[in-house]
This record gives structure tokens, C-alpha cells and sequence, in this order.
DNA sequence: AGTTACATTTGGATCGTTCCAAATCTGCAT
DNA sequence: ATGCAGATTTGGAACGATCCAAATGTAACT
């Protein structure tokens, strides 16, 4: 039957236009869809292409284009659900605009990005999306990828004096609004003694988030105590095991803003294991609405940030980056929203 | 001062050998670590490459050499913690083996599943790491990619006869001992009226996990009750919305198996929804040891499957198959734990 | 001086595509 | 026949690296 090419060596543009006695030239017309090619020959061609089982190169298309259809993902904590939903979000709306998702993956370690960033360069990603690693800084990053590639900082601010040259892109939550929104319905649901609960305070997320909840505070007039004031890592478990700070004074908070959704159900839990009944003895709120908040007992009332609209949003920023390389960088904020549930409730009448 | 050249162009081997009047070919052995070169002239050139701010093309050194330093990784649902988790462990062993991941979301559906695989594949990954939608399908598969990729299969089978050009590699968990596992701890703990709850029948992970269940069940003399073979999304909302059919018929059971840990969860809400606690008044156990499962309340007995792990040994046996193309196709079957937790109540007394 | 051995450097072809200017082919009016 | 315009097709030089065989330089040995 038909004489496939030797096989197990990649067919290329040249093999089919052997194929069809034709140039290469012609070929690469046709796959681009150019309305030169008669139409005739177009249907030669395409059918030598299905025939021989060609795979587009693209690659060697972008060398010689000087052009990219990738875009680099780094991000520093994939097994958090907030960043993987993030990222499916983000390679959803590349996928659609033709690019591929160049993943990398920092783990919060500075160095680690600085080697995942130049790693991923050499690839050439036409730019980059960047949640930066705890204690990165400006300088490292830019050293890592130079004043040339446009960058897209996500959800944190890079620490360190920004040099002058480089004009990054942001997106960022509006932490300060979000937090103050959930002080203030903790204030009108009747709590007068709110703490603060998690985050580290030199993460800056953390931080606007924690002057959301003091400006709310002391619109209303209402003591910031500092006791009340915990940090803890970002996670469950940590969260549980400090939730016995909160009670270390004489008078204890009746209710809490904390720095985010693990943070409030390590709270919960915490609370449970003090014979506390969060959302009936105690009022808590967390921020990001991830899938568990709705679904926890009580559910919680939390600030919801849609991460995976989130992530189709960075890359829409990133590709108008693209097309327009010389407008000036952007900061965009995104809105976040209330969602009242069950575990803000009044405070216990006493 | 120094003279960068006119800034805005790519910096390439040419310009570092222009700028030490050296040849290409001398950088580019320089470059590659060569022991051919002169201490001397290497050291001249590393500050070229320095002053000007060389980044390395890979792509035309893929190119040129027939070779390629991504993997693609496409993936059913990033959303979901498991794949997070997965992920974050594929890209970290090979990011250490000099690797790039090029990410691909499928959503569950097929078709994207062809799109990604496809689009994918234009930029030449030197392998595939693919957990399929949940109804893809081999000849689907085998289209998109060709013969001569490299493809492992993790988590999932491909329906459909597989055509025997395809020798594909897999990666599963020991889904059938996993189950059978919690079976025969439920019984050891006095259980006799045990359902098999959640998960879709057309799954092959599912049937696995039921087959094991069975196993155990019959080799202890135990009817399996087909009303209590429930099946749901594998989802937390789906199985709390289920949980009222395990209670449907007269005799009800004192204990589930579940599919997953997102299932179990579920189904303690929904217990909780009718006032049976669960861990006290019914027993029930999970399979994946996602990180809620031990923070749960009371904290879920489940399967230890150690995504993170599993994505670095997905990534080694991809990186082993592109050392020795050759060697026959391997299936992997990674073991799962069984960690005894709350949940796993003895039956209440009666 | 001539030969050999070794260390170092290099020109030019090449990978698979795109670009560009030029070549070829048609039909049709002159 | 000749010229011309429009429609198609094409050769060869890029893109930025690597490979290979051959060139060059240097020192040592007859």
C-alpha cells in the first residue's frame, strides 16, 4: 500500500513537498492558510500532510520568525489549591490565544527562582507570570531575567528597591478592601473585640490585609489589641496550634479576621479541640473561598477572589503586554467579594 | 565605559565572538563546557557573555541537535489537590534534570484533550506525561501524538482497544489492594453491613477501588448489597447529596468505603445533615490522603498515595524511557498506605 | 630544518522553518 | 508574435545554535 516515508525520523516540510513535487516554500504557504496557493494544490498539499502524519515545528518557525508562543508560569506553591486554580485559569486563556504554558514551580525559595527563571528563559517565553517566592527581591529577579522579557507580577509585591529600568505589569487581590469588608460585618453583626489571626507580617499581602482590618477598626472606633495580633504560617496546621493565643489573656476576642481560608479552618479546628463552637461561640472569617470554605462546618463567610478568573485574566494582561510592548506597565486590582455564610454569627449574648 | 551593543536585540553567540575575536564555534564550546578550550580564553569569553548579558537559545540548539529539553504534562483537573499536588512533583524532578514542563489542562473533556495534546506536541516535548479525560480514548490519543512519542499514562487507563503500534509506559496506584485494605480494617473492626460509596462505574480507578472492596468483603463472608453500591461525582457536593440513598432501605450500613477523600468528606456532611456524627455513630474511610483529610473532623482514615511523590516518580520513569528508548513499556503500580485515623469507628453497640 | 604530536581554533554545512525578490505560467489585449 | 498584468511558484539566504573535518600554533624530537 501506500510508501510511507523510512519512518522514526520526524517528517518535515521538505519531505512533503517531495511528496507533491513542490517547494518548500509552497508548503509553508499552505500551512500558514495564505490566499496565494491554488486552491488545487493547497488540497494536494493537505492531503500529503495527513498522509505522511506531518507535526508542525514550531520551534524552528519561531527561530526564524523571532517570535515565541510560549509564556512562562512560575509560581511559588503549586499544591495550594488558590495557585493551582490560578494556574488552570492561566493556561486555559493562553491555550486559547495559541500559546503553551511554560510551568515552573519556586516552592517560596528565592534561589530556586532565580534558577527556575533562568532555566525557563532559555526557552524563550515571549513573557513571564510571576507569583514571586517569599523573599524575592527586584534586583534578583531582574538579574535572573534582564530588562528585556515583559513581566507580569501576580499576588504579591517583589521585595527590595524596584530598579528603574524594569517596568513590570501587576495584578493584585484588593487585600485591604477585602479584609476591611470582612472586619466591617463582623463590627455590624455586634463583635466589639476582633482579632487578627495568621500570615507572616512581612509578606504584603499579609500586611495590606492587616491595615484593611485596622482601618475598619478604628472607623468604628473599636481597640486594635495588640495580643490579638497573631501570626502563624499560612496553613491549617500551624493555625490550629496557635489558636491558644488568642486565649492567653484575661478577656478573649469573640471573633476573628483571619489572614486567609486554611487559616480559618486551623482556627476551627483549634477552636473545636477548646470546646469552642466556631460560628455559634465564635465568629471567623477567611479570605480566598477556596472549595472547602463553602462545604466546612460551619460554612465559611470568606472574601471570594475566583482564582481561575483570576488566572484567565493574568494571561489576558500578559498577551496585551504583548501586543502593545511600549504602552506603560499597569497595576490592576482585582475586586474581591463578600460572602457572608454561617461561621460570622453575633457574639454569644452574655 | 563598556559598549553594550545597541541594546533591544537578543544578545547571540555571533556577538560574544565579535566581541573577543573568537570564532562561533569557540563560544559555543566555551559555552558547552568543553575541555578542549584554553583556560585563558574561556575565562575571556565567560565575561563577554557576563558584559553583554548572553541568555542561551535552546530552541536553536534543540534544533540543531535533534533534540528537546521539555515534557509535556497534561492533566484532567489541576484544580484538583491530588493533580496540584502531582504536578508540583513532575515539574520539580525535572526541573532538576534540566527539564522544562510544559503544562496542558484538559478539563475532563476529550476534545480539549486532542487540542492540548496537539498544540503540545508542535513544540516538540521529548515525552508526554498524560492523565487522560475521563472519557478519552487510545486511538484518540495515539492520532494526536503518533507513534513516536514517548507517552506515560498515570492515574488512568485509555478506553478503548489500544493499537498495538502503541507501547505506552503507565504509572497507577494500587487502587484494588488500596481499597481492599480499608475493607478489611472496617470488618476487623466489627463492621458487617459495609457500603461502597461514590465515584462513577465508567472510571477505571473506580472499578479498581470497587473490585478491591469486593475481594475483601467476599473472602470474609460478607454479602456486598448492591442498594449500597452508590455512585456520585467525585466530588464533596455530589456525595453529600447522595448520602440519603445509603439510608433508603430498611437496614442501613454502619460503615462506607469511599471512593476518594473528597467523597468522604461529603458524606460526613451529609451525615452530620441528618444527625448521625461520623467516626462515632458511623464509620467511613477515603482513599488519597489529601491534606484536609487529617485535619478533617473527626480526621478521615484513608489511602496514603503521596501525590508529590508520585509526580517525581512519574518524571524518573519518563526520564529512564528517554535513556532507553528501546526497552520494553513498563507498567508501574505505586503502593498506597493505609493511615488509621478517627473516622474509622468501631460500629456503635447495639 | 623537518617531522611528529598535541593543544587549540575555525569555516562552512546543517537543523526545519520563513522571508524576499525573482521566476514562471496563464490568459488576453495589442 | 509581443507585451502585460495577475496569479502561482520558487531558490536561496536567513534565524541561532552545533558538528565535523581541517587549519593553525607550539613545542619537542630526530
Amino acid at each position: 500500500m501506500s510508501s510511507h516515508p523510512p519512518t522514526h525520523r520526524k517528517v518535515t516540510l521538505n519531505d512533503i513537498a517531495a511528496g507533491c513535487a513542490l517547494s518548500r516554500a509552497t508548503v509553508s504557504l499552505v500551512l500558514r492558510g495564505s490566499p496565494l496557493v491554488n486552491r488545487e494544490t493547497r488540497t494536494r498539499v493537505e492531503q500529503e500532510l495527513r498522509r505522511q502524519g506531518y507535526v508542525y515545528n514550531r520551534a524552528a518557525a519561531n527561530l526564524r520568525r523571532r517570535t515565541s508562543t510560549s509564556i512562562a508560569l512560575v509560581l511559588n506553591d503549586l499544591a495550594n489549591p488558590f495557585f493551582a486554580e490560578f494556574a488552570a485559569g492561566v493556561d486555559e486563556a493562553l491555550a486559547a490565544a495559541g500559546y503553551v504554558t511554560l510551568l515552573g514551580c519556586t516552592g517560596e525559595s528565592a534561589s530556586r527562582e532565580q534558577a527556575v527563571l533562568s532555566s525557563l528563559l532559555e526557552h524563550g517565553p515571549a513573557g513571564i507570570i510571576l507569583s514571586p517566592a517569599e523573599h524575592s527581591n527586584a534586583q534578583d529577579v531582574l538579574a535572573a531575567i534582564g530588562p528585556l522579557s515583559p513581566l507580569l507580577l501576580f499576588n504579591r509585591e517583589l521585595g527590595g528597591a524596584a530598579p528603574d529600568i524594569a517596568r513590570w505589569d501587576q495584578l493584585a487581590l484588593d487585600n485591604q478592601r477585602g479584609a476591611r469588608l470582612a472586619t466591617e460585618h463582623l463590627i455590624e453583626r455586634g463583635h466589639r473585640r476582633i482579632a487578627f489571626f495568621g500570615g507572616h507580617h512581612d509578606s504584603s499581602s499579609c500586611s495590606q490585609r492587616r491595615a484593611g482590618f485596622v482601618e475598619a477598626m478604628q472607623a468604628a472606633g473599636l481597640p486594635v489589641e495588640p495580643a490579638w495580633q497573631i501570626e502563624c504560617a499560612p496553613t491549617r496546621l500551624d493555625a490550629a496550634h496557635r489558636t491558644a493565643a488568642l486565649f492567653a489573656g484575661d478577656a478573649a476576642p469573640t471573633a476573628a479576621v483571619c489572614y486567609n481560608d486554611a487559616v480559618a479552618l486551623g482556627l476551627m479546628l483549634g477552636l473545636n479541640q477548646r470546646g469552642l463552637r466556631p460560628g455559634r461561640d465564635f465568629a471567623l472569617t477567611g479570605f480566598d473561598d477556596i472549595a472547602e470554605a463553602a462545604l466546612g462546618m460551619p460554612p465559611l463567610t470568606t472574601l471570594s477572589t475566583a482564582p481561575h478568573e483570576r488566572g484567565m485574566q493574568a494571561a489576558q494582561l500578559m498577551l496585551q503586554r504583548l501586543h502593545e510592548p511600549r504602552t506603560p506597565n499597569r497595576q490592576t486590582v482585582a475586586p474581591v467579594k463578600l460572602v457572608i455564610r454561617a461561621s460570622s454569627c453575633p457574639p454569644p449574648a452574655f
